[in-house]
DNA sequence: TCAGAAGTATGCAAGCTTCAAATATTTCAG
DNA sequence: CTGAAATATTTGAAGCTTGCATACTTCTGA
């Protein structure tokens, strides 16, 4: 019943349930920093793509979350006094997020947390690359 | 600036996004397919780990979820008459999950539909089977 | 034996996420 | 220029998820 010359098939079968593995195994390296940092995952996810002032749509985008959910996290970030909403220069519709300065010293630990440690770090400079290569034609289809 | 003879490193830097974002579009891929059969997301995700009778924590596991997250989704699949909590027969802590006729036939469906048209199918044999290595490696650590 | 540690499931509170609807603004066809 | 359609954001309702507390059962070791 083995059959050896076709492994792909099998192994196939559980590739999606391991990029969710290893997408779930991310996000907890992500909690476990926010939470050093007295924030919750989706605040420090927020936070970590913001990397310039941006709409909530574009920001909800980069999250990918709905944008009503952006809003929620937003509310909060905004309350701890790290981000501020500003008016669009371009587009009354909508609102320009910018980084406090405090807002931006946070950003800067949370991508220093984020750097260590990553549970892709197990791999090689090659298998991360051969890697990249996979994930980026699975993301864009071609 | 540009430096050619080291692409990993730059490639790096986007690789968990890039996880992330392949594992989102799984997860979206899983909740068409859901809202087909009437179900939600974590339902149907529920339904798919069962693969026979298990107790709560096993499916909260196989979930990745907490195990009051499980009592909430079984709570729904039972309602809908898909699953059943039976005594288990050698622990009289755990409840023994199990299938009811219905809820087979719609798992059965439900594994049809995710068969069709994986965001992993743009992938070639070759490079699933390379995915596969490189995700193993990832989780186990070694 | 039996007391305490550990495991299994659930209830509850709080926070997160999505969806649909509402408001305000912009874009564009005619 | 005018009104329809599209876009940006927010609100409120409903559902999802977590973390902790609780009740019960099983296991472990003195």
């Amino acid at each position: 019943m083995t059959t050896p010359e076709e492994p792909p098939a099998v192994a196939a079968r559980n590739l999606c349930g391991m990029v969710n593995g290893l997408a779930q195994r991310i996000a907890d390296h992500l909690r476990e920093r926010a939470v050093a940092l007295g924030l919750t995952a989706p605040q420090a996810t927020a936070l970590r793509e913001m990397t310039g002032p941006m709409t909530m749509r574009e920001l909800s985008e980069r999250m990918g979350c709905e944008p009503s959910n952006a809003t929620f996290v937003i509310d909060k970030l905004e309350g701890l006094g790290l981000v501020e909403r500003h008016a669009h220069p371009s587009d009354r519709r909508a609102k320009h997020l910018v980084l406090t300065a405090e807002g931006a010293a946070t950003r800067e630990r949370l991508l220093e947390l984020l750097a260590q440690d990553t549970p892709l770090a197990v791999l090689s400079p090659e298998q991360q690359y051969v890697l990249y290569g996979i994930l980026k034609q699975a993301l864009t289809g071609s």
